[in-house]
DNA sequence: ATTATCTATAGATCTATAGATAATGC
DNA sequence: ATTATCTATAGATCTATAGATAATGC
């Protein structure tokens, strides 16, 4: 057998590391050539090559491509969801009753930035995967598997923060900070382009400066508003307040 | 040959008549294809097999797979491109020299889901094909050659509506709106699914109702604050002021 | 005469599985 | 004894092209 190289260590004593460790790698291999071109643009064949392994161990560990991505998604949405729910409880008893959307907000995307700012390499190319997924049409449901509960106790939060405000409105100025957010994580560099160098989308720091103040002000003015610039229609579709 | 149905309607008489028949019908069928399952997800086969031709045709009118993306990306964009050059001329011409973020953002953006709500399925189609392309890593490109006239044309304005804003503000908060904007018009059934049905990912109107204003808002927000709430490297980090 | 469409086909790639081999585990 | 890994391979699918056929065009 010859024995791919493990980044100069020598090679793990127990199965169960040696196991631990391919898997590892092939996850890691997985996120980061499903955040460049997707579900479909990958093959199990890609992954085993980048890691080093043959195809068939792909197989062994995952059956089929479909349960790698689910893999890959699994592995870390546990650790977002979770650290974004312990904020949200964190800032709910902090505010003592009367939480702010932009706090809120701050607590579910600021500790995700955070995440993404100092957790490496392979967090930040999760975010990118995550991106893609959210937009897609067969990935949007994995959202809601994993993301449901944090994203529905924000939603409670901001409920709180906005007792006027409807349903429907709140529902929907999620929706877009939603897809602020994931557009933001996905770093095509269209940003950079576009600015001439101003803004890089790397810069997660720069969104953390800005996204939760924007979409707060946002959401003030969805739900404050008691009238528009003349526009037919504008309050007809407007129920439930 | 067994000519194929075309919907009730006696063969085309002329040969140029036929040739962009069918190749509407392609673009049509890649159009809505690429939309539910991205770039990779959609093979040549799939798409002949959809309109009823053999795959040789695809690759005699479009050589290969990435050229077809090109051809669909392309066939509308130019369209949406112009409305909104046109919308925002209008209104520079209206504003009298002094434009608002929401009347900027109302040429941008409800002009082209106008054309969405009123264009049939397959505008709608393009528009979650866009989305995709603009949350992945190959298509951003894409989005720049097409929509950057665009873009900055909308920029440059946002600009005069907020005079003392920073040019990092400006371009990131146009990347919070467009990211918003692509994840809408993805339409994967997120949104209708998590709030229980009241908000469907469909009701492009009711987007239309609350997406400038809450973007405008958050602009306002974004560039006209002196403070937050204490924040180290919150202020650090805008350059620019 | 030209061109839209189809048939046939080669080569590449991908998926998936059976079975062998070489480690680790007691 | 178990299991991590590899070899071999079959079948499916995809890409791409050459060349035939059946229309339209004058």
């Amino acid at each position: 057998m010859a024995r791919r190289l493990t980044n100069n260590r020598r090679r793990p004593r127990t199965k169960a590391e040696q196991r631990a460790e391919t898997l590892e790698q092939m996850l890691d291999a997985a996120e980061y050539l499903f955040s460049k071109h997707g579900l479909s643009g990958v093959t199990l064949r890609d992954v085993a090559l980048k890691v080093g392994v043959h195809t068939s161990l792909m197989h062994y560990y995952f059956a089929d491509k479909r349960r790698l991505f689910e893999a890959v998604f699994t592995r870390r949405a546990g650790t977002t969801s979770s650290r974004r729910l312990d904020a949200l409880d964190h800032y709910e008893r902090e505010c003592g009753g009367s939480p702010t959307v932009e706090g809120a907000l701050r607590a579910f995307l600021d500790t995700d930035l955070e995440l993404y700012i100092n957790g490496g390499e392979g967090w930040r190319n999760f975010a990118a995967f995550a991106s893609q997924v959210s937009n897609s049409q067969e990935g949007a449901a994995m959202m809601d598997l994993h993301f449901d509960p944090v994203v529905l106790k924000l939603i409670g939060i901001l409920k709180k923060a906005l007792p006027g405000c409807s349903d429907a409105d709140i529902f929907w100025g999620y929706d877009f900070v939603t897809g602020a957010f994931m557009h933001v994580l996905g770093r095509t560099g269209r940003i950079d382009r576009l600015s001439s160098g101003i803004c890089k989308s790397d810069d997660f720091e720069a969104v953390k400066d800005r996204l939760a103040g924007f979409m707060a002000a946002g959401f003030i003015a969805l739900c404050g508003h008691s009238g528009k610039p003349a526009r037919a229609g504008a309050m007809r579709r407007r129920g439930g307040r």
